[in-house]
This record gives C-alpha cells, structure tokens and sequence, in this order.
DNA sequence: AGGACAGTAAACCAGATGGTTGAATATGCC
DNA sequence: GGCATATTCAACCATCTGGTTTACTGTCCT
C-alpha cells in the first residue's frame, strides 16, 4: 500500500490516531507526551505515530533523546481536495474547528 | 467500530472503493456494472458495495432483481468538515474535480 | 414451469492491523 | 561510570480485511 491517498485516509481510519492529530494541533508534542492521555502501552503509541508519519500527516525530528511530534498537513490537503471532488460541499467556514475540538476528544464525532 | 468518521475513512481508504466511488460520480449504477471493469469477483465488489454503504457514502435501492447504487456525499462531507479543521487550507476550486478524475481513474492520484 | 440473470451468503484463506510485554539502544545527568 | 529517561525493536497474539469459490435466493422472460 504504496499510494499516498491509502496512507492518509487509513492513517485517519484510527480513532486514537485522529486523537493524536487533535493533540498535536494545539502543540509539537513530544512522544512520551503525546501517549500520556491514552490508555495504552507507549509502543502502541509510537506504532500509531509512524504511520501518521509515513502518512505524511505529521513529521518528527529527533532532538537528544526526546524525539518532537509536528502536525504536518500537507497530506490532509491532498486527501481533502481529493474528497471535495465529489461534493461541491459549500466552503467550510471555521467554527467547524471549534466545534471539531469539543465533539472529537471527547469521543463521538461529526455530531 | 461504529463511529460515523471512522467508518468514512476506512471506506475511503481502499482505493477499490475509490475507484467505485468515482464511477458513481458518473452515473446511478448496477451492482453488475459497477463490478466489470474491475479484476475481481462479483462477490468481492458486492462487499465493497456493502462497506461503502454503511459509511453513509452511497446509498442502494433495489428495484426489481437490479440493485442500484447511487453516491450519497453527505458522509463525505462529515469527514471533509473534519479534515479542513486542521488545515485552514484555501478553498477547493473545482478545477480540482477533473484533475481527480484524470489522476485517480488511471492508477496513482493527488501526484 | 423452467431457465437465465442479479445479487448475497457462507466458508475459507493469507496477510494486515492494533495491541501486548520484555529487552535493547541511545541520550542526559550527577 | 552509572543510573534514569525516551524511544524503539522483536516476538507474539487476536481480530479484521480483502479476496476466493461454491451454493443459494430472488426476479424476469418465454
């Protein structure tokens, strides 16, 4: 699975990986850090974070031993233009990032 | 997994289904047709019919022994509204809808 | 009725996915 | 040097996924 839309769109299939993202959009993170709220051993999580990162969602760079998490969303726009082919959707206004970040923490989303 | 974006984007992420997917944005179709140009059981895109129409992407109405398929965006837009809250990316000309029908229908896609 | 056509169901298979644990590898600090 | 911290590696496991084939259920046509 080579393709770049395969990539971003099952990087973004993942509940948890999506949650991620929702963290790294506030701050670079690094990877202890980004593990902390979730459930979960911190390998899972740096499973999670290299396929983002194949994605080309995020990138990381290795300072010392703390290794930071970026949100790089390139990758979100090629898939994004790709989605907007189908709809004609009228352009998206902003409040949909607040509201993004009250009803995906939490846990259910797109109301 | 149940989640209404997970389910979008799982779809999303097979490119058998994008491919079906665009061939929807043409026209209404029959399970049979939309199965022939792909290399691939009638069982198979049966499935992948299934999958996308559990993620809300298209919707299936039969009618007599011939079940269409129609693309139903609506789904697509949940996860759209998603995705551009990360990015504030500028809004999607449509210019974008035949640069997506050249690049995805051949092979790769979103260069 | 009987046959052809449209689609689904069921059983199966190989490989991917998402998680675990425990050991290993750096790096920073005293 | 020696220890704690940050992260990954490796092996393993259960479950999901995407495909197959064969058999089945409808529906249309004559």
């Amino acid at each position: 699975m080579t393709d770049p839309l395969d990539l971003a769109f099952s990087a973004l299939a993942d509940p948890t990986r999506r949650a991620i993202l929702a963290l790294l959009l506030e701050d670079d993170m690094a990877v202890t850090d980004v593990a902390e709220p979730f459930a979960m051993s911190l390998a899972a999580i740096s499973k999670h974070l290299n396929i983002l990162s194949r994605a080309g969602l995020i990138s990381q760079e290795r300072r010392g031993r703390v290794k930071w998490c970026k949100l790089e969303p390139g990758a979100l726009k090629c898939a994004s233009v790709w989605m907007q082919s189908f709809g004609q959707f009228e352009p998206v206004n902003l409040d949909a990032f607040e509201k993004f970040l009250e009803t995906e923490l939490p846990g259910e989303a797109c109301d």
